[in-house]
DNA sequence: TATGAATGAGCATTCATTCAT
DNA sequence: GATGAATGAATGCTCATTCAT
């Protein structure tokens, strides 16, 4: 027996990151009502009371993993500086940022939780949204304001761009943690990526047949419908845009 | 006693259309976890036990539950007729018809709950994936392929792309069932994907840069880095892509 | 096997009932906090779950009790008819009634719990003074008046006779059920209670002496300290009033 | 670092008097089982762990919380002598003494918590008995023997007239620490005592309806049913004493 | 002595599931 | 088929107690 485990060797200063790298790792896994506070201590070789020595509930347990973990990417990326690089690759390497700091790692999990547990804890959703997408969000909008000042970019709509420009990230990292998984499926990141960033910088419509759409300001209504002989049923789409 | 109380007047037929309805509003609201049996059968108008009449266990309910209710999308896509339409104009179409029949209704909830759930059941996730997501991948791919065949669209990476365009919508249908109730915002779907439309088939890149980087293969490698002055960082983040 | 323990024969009509009285054997018994509810559960003959069947928690369990056993004794007594008997025998009655109907049985146990956890929950501790104290103090007090004005009593401070009236008998209740089982004393509750009333009624002082200190108003401030020899202290104690 | 922050000047010896009156406060306020010893520390100034180093455990704590601050008082009781004051005096006097030194400060919570606590603790309740109530009663006997003797009081049942006699005072004690609180009534101790020696001294009865009843020995049976027109019930009542 | 981090048994409460009616 | 009372396993959380420092 000996003190062959001592009981506690470890520090109170370390405890608090291992509890919330284990709850990160179990919530990932379990979601946030299937986690066991008793598996996110094991997990951190500790007892289920210790737990409760730092954080007073499961609740606060998972509004800490947050903000351990995801607060520092924001600040990461919002630090990025704007220096001589073209806005397309200020762009481009905003979204690798991401990606790598993030969606590619198992915070992206935290994606799909506070999605989930948003609406039984609004407060967390709100937290979610002021940490972490609304910087983002505000940052991309900057680099495509950015871009257009520079003359680099078409004048669009900046802000809803912004939303349209990360989503693609958000969707591969919640797809790469759960129907990848499931289906044996292996999305390929990097060439998901490029393959956003071609059609976002490029677009898909070929260089010849740009004359025909361009030229219209960014929050210009859209093709008009029957100079481009669509059927009745797109019109009638468009004309009750629903929610 | 008679049938002075005709307790159930109602075909046997209708209760399980009832069920379905009641589960997807309370699986919707609650997640999975969350959702309670009791309150799926209260909604529905019966009592506990005979939810156990029509479906073995909770899990069973929700599969039914997403076949029920998403299958009959995906054929609608499925049967949407290749025309003489622009291939723009078809996927246009598709997007606002993803939005109107799913996005914007309660079956967008069903997304939030198969990501959570697809670990405790990755049957689940496959059955999403093949049923739901596989067939829209399709779909769009062979409208972009239409579209490179025609000379429409650029000659781009159409398996990945067909991925990258739905994404944006999967995410709006989640913020609006989520961040958007608990923050109070109120995301305008029609300008969301219209500035979607906009950069996807434009490309945010001015007119005038496009000689630049216009000319370049779908699957080419992203920009050569040296020869856009790119900074050393990105080069990293592409060459030790991760996950 | 066959069907020696159906497992539920009992009407749900009784359960309440069941449940009530089980419970006021564990709260007697361990207190409010050192009753489980699992006993109380074992003890009616059902499982844990289905005590909440019939009460949201532990608290309401209590107050059920309460409500349930003790009002009935609060009306039987408030319905007490005047009739052609001497207020004395009134207030025998009285007390003789309340032993017989609550201090002597397990519901005086509910005067401890009650004290025990009325900083806890005042609200109970309201609802018992609502419901039982304070009835039983105007009922009291009805009968005091009534004797003055008959001529039967002297002229005394009805409202706080009252209370004390009643006190013994609290107190008694709650020795019998406390020190009396670890003392292995039996004090004999008749005796108790003819030795309280002997002296309320009659007073200690002998007749012989009465004139002395009789004559009095009930509210007169108590004998002259001064004119009877009295210690310093006592008037210290008369003078500075605590609490 | 030396004696930067002298922890601890004090001297030992003080320690276990600050716990006691910590744990007197604690205990009064939440109870027996609603006390958490760290609130005690806390109160202390100590750390949970120092509660160790003193009492075993929780319950040696409450018995020595007890033991500490009752005897004195019993005590103090005990040593009253007897002088010439009458024997009136002397009960008054003894009943404000308790009620100055016991019923009205935190030490009457102990009564509660004894109480309570008796059943589980049967050690405790008799320890209470033996060191806190019989001692008590038996002062009070002595003071109700000498007032015979002396011709001061009537013949009476000396041994439950004196249970009786401070019973009220137990009453108020408890009813002032949690009714009082939790109803936001303000019992006025001084007039409550006042009224209890009132009609314990004189009698509720009128001077001119003595001759009626008085001259019975203490210990005799209660008045004669049907001599004074008493109901069958109150009949019943006597002859099947219960308990 | 004193500390306070750690433990783990214990209990209130919930809810999917069963089954006698 | 339908009911809903009953079940009991499961889990969040508390707190008396221990013990390495």
């Amino acid at each position: 027996m000996a003190n062959a485990t001592p009981r506690w060797t470890r520090r109170k200063d370390a405890r608090p990151q291992e509890l919330l790298t284990s709850a990160l790792r179990v919530f990932s896994e379990k979601g946030y009502a299937g986690a066991r506070l008793e598996d996110v201590a094991k997990n951190a070789g500790v007892s289920k009371g210790t737990v409760y020595l730092y954080y007073p509930n499961k609740e606060e347990l998972l509004k800490a993993v947050v903000i351990e973990h995801v607060s520092p990417i924001v600040d990461e990326a919002r630090h990025q500086q704007d220096d001589d690089k073209s806005s397309s690759t200020l762009i481009r390497e905003a979204l690798h940022l991401w990606w790598q700091r993030y969606g590619s790692t198992e915070l992206s999990s935290l994606t799909k939780i506070v999605m989930s547990e948003a609406n039984a804890f609004p407060e967390l959703g709100r937290f979610f949204h002021d940490t972490v997408i609304a910087p983002w969000w505000a940052y991309l909008e900057s680099l495509l304001q950015r871009g257009i000042q520079r003359g680099e970019f078409a004048d669009i709509d900046v802000e809803y761009a912004a939303k349209v420009l990360c989503a693609p990230l958000v969707t591969l990292g919640l797809w790469k943690r759960t129907l990848d998984t499931c289906c044996n499926i292996d999305t390929n990141p990097m060439r998901y990526i490029e393959a956003h960033l071609q059609m976002v910088l490029n677009g898909l419509t070929c260089p010849k047949q740009k004359q025909l759409t361009q030229g219209k300001g960014a929050n210009a209504a859209p093709v008009e419908p029957g100079a481009s002989g669509e059927s009745a049923s797109v019109l009638a789409l468009r004309k009750h845009p629903k929610s």
